[in-house]
DNA sequence: CCTTGACTTAGAGTCTACTCCATGGTGTAA
DNA sequence: TTACACCATGGAGTAGACTCTAAGTCAAGG
């Protein structure tokens, strides 16, 4: 899969994507004698990961961390679970947060609507009498 | 109120309060005599407000577009009320991101519980044999 | 009077996560 | 074979949101 095939399906850009594999995210990604990335199966399963792991906010440092402990194998299995449960809790804290804005966004929203149906009242009234 | 204790009850920094306040997002605050900063309770509940927005993500220039309109008064009820409703929009759409990446987390944790618990019962095994 | 600590300013610096650029090679359809 | 879209690299540049620094002012306590 070449990495444009891979950018339209994952919706990151090729710049992206490089991006990571430079860093250490992903890969190193596969290339043909003429140095074009070919992305494998198993690529592109890392790929959807890290996507996921970044909508959930994991700073990309940290998830280098996980990554690096991912290939040092079956020892590190505590540390990367840990990794995980701290993100988890990150995620639920920040939608806690996010549901709190969002109250306060319709609670507003309902008050602009009230206003607004006053003032529509009142040019009403002025444009009868 | 002094900065250092607004500073304290919404914990943004100083830096922070003064940063929101040279890009507009919040006041002028007045000031005594010898130019420290007095926050008064209108300032408070701005600053209430503008946190719950970024703790929303909404970002900063769009913050200040919406401060703008506020200041020029009723004609702008209905730009507001509709910037408002786009925020709540994208706050809808990134909680549910959050949720799927969190049941992903979830999923990921109880995979790596099993995971342990293997390796813990095979190490129990060697231990007793 | 002097020190200490909190306050002021303007402006430079930092961090994160990309994103863009220049330059040059590749592959395939007409 | 030439045009075209795509690929590569290293490194510079950007956006957003702070955060820090330098240099100075001010009020209170010892």
């Amino acid at each position: 899969m070449t990495i444009k095939e891979v950018s339209d399906k994952y919706q990151l850009s090729t710049d992206t994507l490089r991006y990571y594999e430079k860093v250490g995210l992903i890969g190193p990604i596969s290339k043909n004698k003429s140095g074009i990335r070919d992305y494998k199966e198993v690529d592109l399963r890392t790929i959807a990961f890290v996507k996921c792991m970044r909508q959930a906010n994991m700073p990309i440092d940290k998830l280098i961390r996980y990554m690096n402990l991912y290939k040092e194998g079956n020892k590190t299995l505590e540390d990367r679970k840990q990794l995980l449960v701290e993100q988890l809790h990150k995620v639920e804290k920040e939608i806690q947060e996010l549901e709190k804005a969002k109250e306060r966004l319709c609670y507003k929203i309902d008050l602009y609507d009230y206003q607004l149906l006053e003032k529509n009242l009142s040019m009403e009234k002025e444009t009868v009498l």
